[in-house]
DNA sequence: CTAATAGTGTCTTTTAGACAATATATC
DNA sequence: GATATATTGTCTAAAAGACACTATTAG
């Protein structure tokens, strides 16, 4: 039987909620699921879950654990959001969950479609349980505030990406068109990625087309001011 | 006697810690405390306390209850920058703290240092208990990384204020000289603040000086590069 | 008169961004 | 030849930042 060690006041109940972002076919979606158990049984919520003292190293772990754990995802780039606690969030007492976003290709998804996981748009997910829709807002507003002034939009990728790829992400999540000839610049400049020497397959169409010189990260970077150095 | 409503592991302690910055003479400064109590009795930290599930109702109202009743102070700009935790933090358990900056002008830190608080400088504070001089480098970096990009550097300035003050409370966070004339015209354009109708006292000196005219914050921003529109 | 506040003008450099044109590679 | 990738040139407008000069107001 676990010990209270919280003293004179009842211990509140401490989770990690993660959004998980993807980007389909240049929609920015989110990763749900149905919940196992009370509160909110087989209502769709974000992939959570408490905090766990005796295994648990530290809040990082914590993540890790649940990714891995709820939804088999493992090697994320994580991000933590915001932390939202009160005495009405959860029915079952004082509550204080720490958001973090997390964002993967969508490629790297199955084995969390295999644990009963599925994506709804992220600007349109539905009813969620507890105050997820407001913790999922929390997140969107972030990504979408940061995406634009560092290599965020690059976590939306495989390992090795082409050009246009990286253009179509950086313009998913700006939400706006960019100028294919000035992006190519800027990031030439920044020296962010590296050919990895390898092409593109072209894809199947009328004519034949140039294959794509496929890239690798080099750099998580934060800028000033759109993606400038 | 508290129910533990925490289920099979052991509650995490869960803290607020508020690092309450102030700008002394142009200094950067933090307020910190002795600890009433073990662990790290007697030892300087940061202004803290526990999450009191049954008086709190949600996570800002912790932060009013410990800075008002930890220090004397009411109505104060706060902000929330991150949350750690990990098994080994705390001595007792698991602990995890949502660290928040606070930004008041030095003129109302009075009841604090009647409750024995007293300033260090933030980028030199010593040695303070359990983690906190690393809580503390995280809210400093946040301060000057927002700094410039916001309206935040007016929370250190009394109600009405000058613009040479507001200037220097700028330059303090920023860490930079600032030309004068381009950042009064600035400031005119953005219309960040209006006249209150009153002047400034001139302080003394050889000869006399010219009055400032006081002005007062209309708008709380955010901006996209230095504080631009 | 002195000193600090206040307001303007101008110049250079950098940047973002848009648009156009052309070259290259693959089927 | 068709199509998508790749590269380069040019132009405009906005912005940051530095510097200089003048005006104003108070003792």
């Amino acid at each position: 039987m676990p010990t209270n060690p919280y003293g004179r006041h009842d211990a509140p109940i401490v989770t990690v909620d993660v959004v998980v972002f993807t980007l389909d076919q240049g929609n920015l979606k989110t990763l749900v699921q149905p919940r196992a158990r009370d509160p909110f049984k087989g209502v769709t919520g974000l992939v959570g879950g408490w905090v766990h003292t005796n295994e648990d190293e530290d809040e990082e772990a914590v993540v890790e654990r649940v990714l891995r754990t709820k939804a088999g995802l493992e090697d994320v780039y994580v991000e933590q959001v915001k932390t939202v606690g009160s005495a009405t969030r959860h029915p079952e007492g004082w509550s204080l969950s720490v958001v973090y976003m997390a964002i993967l290709p969508v490629e790297r998804l199955q084995p969390a479609f295999d644990k009963g996981c599925f994506l709804v748009p992220a600007d349109d997910p539905g009813d969620l349980a507890f105050d997820h829709n407001k913790l999922l807002g929390f997140a969107v507003e972030r990504l979408r505030a940061k995406g634009a002034y560092s290599t965020i939009p690059m976590e939306f990728l495989p390992e090795e990406f082409s050009l246009p790829e990286l253009l179509s992400a950086y313009q998913a999540v700006m939400g706006e068109r960019l100028d294919e000839g000035s992006f190519r610049r800027k990031i030439a400049q920044l020296g962010l990625i590296e050919s990895t020497g390898r092409k593109d397959k072209p894809r199947d169409g009328q004519g034949g087309q140039r294959a794509a010189t496929m890239y690798r990260a080099t750099q998580k970077k934060t800028f000033d001011r759109s993606f400038r150095r």
